[in-house]
RNA sequence: GCCCCCAUGGUCUAGCGGUCAGGACGCCUCCCUUUCAAGGAGGAGAUCGCGGGUUCGAGUCCCGCUGGGGGUACCA
């Protein structure tokens, strides 16, 4: 088995792109030493591809642990390939030079009807078109979708290069997969409508086509094309957001596909062995990043500490994080998570002022000298003494765990939300915990 | 306009002629509890888009409609 990935550098890679990614890197790992993952870059398009967003499509790709076997090849630099059929389908008639406009086209079909698709005449000069037959019709074999018919009447003459010679889309994406050998082709469901025109060329060609399989398309939460403000709909701003590549790929292959027991949580070795691309849903998935979420949590949470503080310690740029990851651990969903939870304990604590309004009035204060004296004379400044020492404060005062526990907080951590209270102590250490109370006392709200 | 695809709770899905239509996220309640989470236990939520068929029996098969999406570029 042999497939392919082939996106076009004219932007970021997106979700969906990821994911049709991932669909072709499963399939070809199902397979084991049997399948070939070609990489193949689309850049026919000579205005908007760039080398920075071919720079940025294998960053995703790494980032995603999405490894190739071939390529990337660029399309481009098999134009003379493409050059090569292109003469030898305007030789054996299978093409023709037309300088016919789109205006043309729309007026050839008002005097022809709408559903009768454009023929031209050879002219000699202008673009390149493919001849199509009027009889006949083309079927898409598709694993998902089973059989699609193309009568060939609707279709039109395909203009298959430009004016200047070079070769389009529908006509390059077919000659490199068939020079590339590729079996099976996995790609968005965006593809469907053009694939008779690939078809038409592998027939010029009098090659076999390859298998196809077209995945439902990707749509936002509010069941339009996935864009920018949606969120993290690239792979980089996915990374931004501090989601872990495992969470993403187990996240993405449910997006459209679904095993017969329905797990939920599928780890990629997991994934790599029951993927079947025929069980592959035909209609179009939400991408919803709340489950994307929880998800990302239950693979953080599966990380030793020492593998968390490594990443996370990567992602904020900070260094000595792993007593503050330990205790924060439980209470994160992202990488991103961490620093507006944990920061205080490196930074200081925050500025809220409704916190300390609420928490550091004359009864918190009041509290807070209770504690830091109780706090002083803990020995070991550990972590049970530590407990203690609160717990006993609580005690003595008759008050409520929370009356004793959030001013504390507040004083510590400048909000009211915080790892463990009696965590967060032992781990600022004797010193600065006093430090900070201090600071609050003679603070009022 | 024309061509094509799709349709199970808010979301992702299981289902492949006979199930109380199952699971996951989210939501609600309770437990745990120092906050927030995490974890545990329950719960609400779907006349399987609508209408016709076929069949003893349809979410599952067929047709129509509606809705959504894609294509229709000298973009990919």
């Amino acid at each position: 088995m042999r497939v392919r990935f082939a996106p076009s550098p004219t932007g970021a890679l997106h979700i969906g792109g990821a994911r049709t990614a991932l669909f072709n890197w499963l399939m070809a790992r199902h397979e084991g030493e049997d399948g070939t993952l070609v990489l193949r870059i689309e850049d026919t398009d000579r205005e908007r591809s760039t080398p920075e967003n071919v720079a940025q499509i294998l960053d995703a790709l790494q980032w995603l642990e999405l490894d190739w076997d071939e390529g990337p090849i660029s399309q481009i630099s098999r134009s003379d390939r493409h050059q090569e059929v292109l003469a030898q389908l305007l030789d054996d008639g299978h093409a023709y030079r037309s300088t016919a406009t789109a205006d043309d086209v729309r007026a050839y079909k008002a005097r022809h009807g709408a559903d009768r698709g454009f023929r031209g005449t050879a002219e000699g000069e202008g673009a390149i078109r493919l001849r199509v037959p009027d009889d006949g019709a083309s079927v898409v074999r598709d694993v998902i979708r089973g059989d699609t018919t193309f009568q060939h009447v609707h279709l039109d003459d395909a203009v298959i290069a430009r004016g200047d010679g070079t070769a389009l889309y529908n006509f390059a994406v077919a000659v490199d997969d068939h020079d590339a050998g590729i079996t099976h082709v996995v790609r968005g469901e965006d593809h469907l409508s053009n694939t008779p025109k690939q078809l038409l060329v592998y027939e010029a060609l009098g090659a076999a086509p390859p298998v196809f399989a077209h995945l439902p398309l990707l749509h936002g939460p509010d069941g339009k094309k996935l864009s920018k403000r949606h969120g993290a709909a690239s792979v980089q701003e996915l990374r931004d957001a501090g989601y872990l590549p495992a969470a993403v790929r187990n996240y993405l292959a449910l997006l459209g596909w679904g095993d017969a027991d329905d797990e939920t949580l599928i780890p990629t070795a997991e994934l790599v062995r029951r993927f079947d691309i025929a069980r592959v849903s035909r209609n179009p998935a939400q991408f919803d990043e709340v489950k994307l979420r929880w998800m990302n949590g239950r693979y953080l949470r599966e990380l030793s500490t020492d593998e968390l503080t490594a990443q996370l310690e990567r992602f904020t740029g900070r260094t000595g994080l792993r007593d503050a990851v330990e205790i924060s651990r439980e209470k994160v969903q992202t990488l991103a998570d961490f620093w507006p939870l944990a920061g205080f304990i490196f930074d200081g604590p925050a500025d809220d002022a409704a916190a300390r309004e609420k928490w550091l009035g004359e009864a918190g204060q009041a509290v807070l000298a209770d504690v830091r004296s109780a706090l002083a004379q803990v020995d070991p400044y550990e972590l049970a003494p530590i407990e203690a020492a609160l717990r006993g404060v609580v005690e003595a005062r008759g008050a409520k765990p929370k009356d004793v526990f959030q001013p504390v907080r507040v004083a510590l951590a400048g909000v009211p939300v915080s790892p463990g209270i009696f965590e967060t102590l032992a781990v600022l250490g004797r010193d600065e915990s006093l430090a900070r109370i201090d600071r609050a006392i003679g603070q009022t709200g």
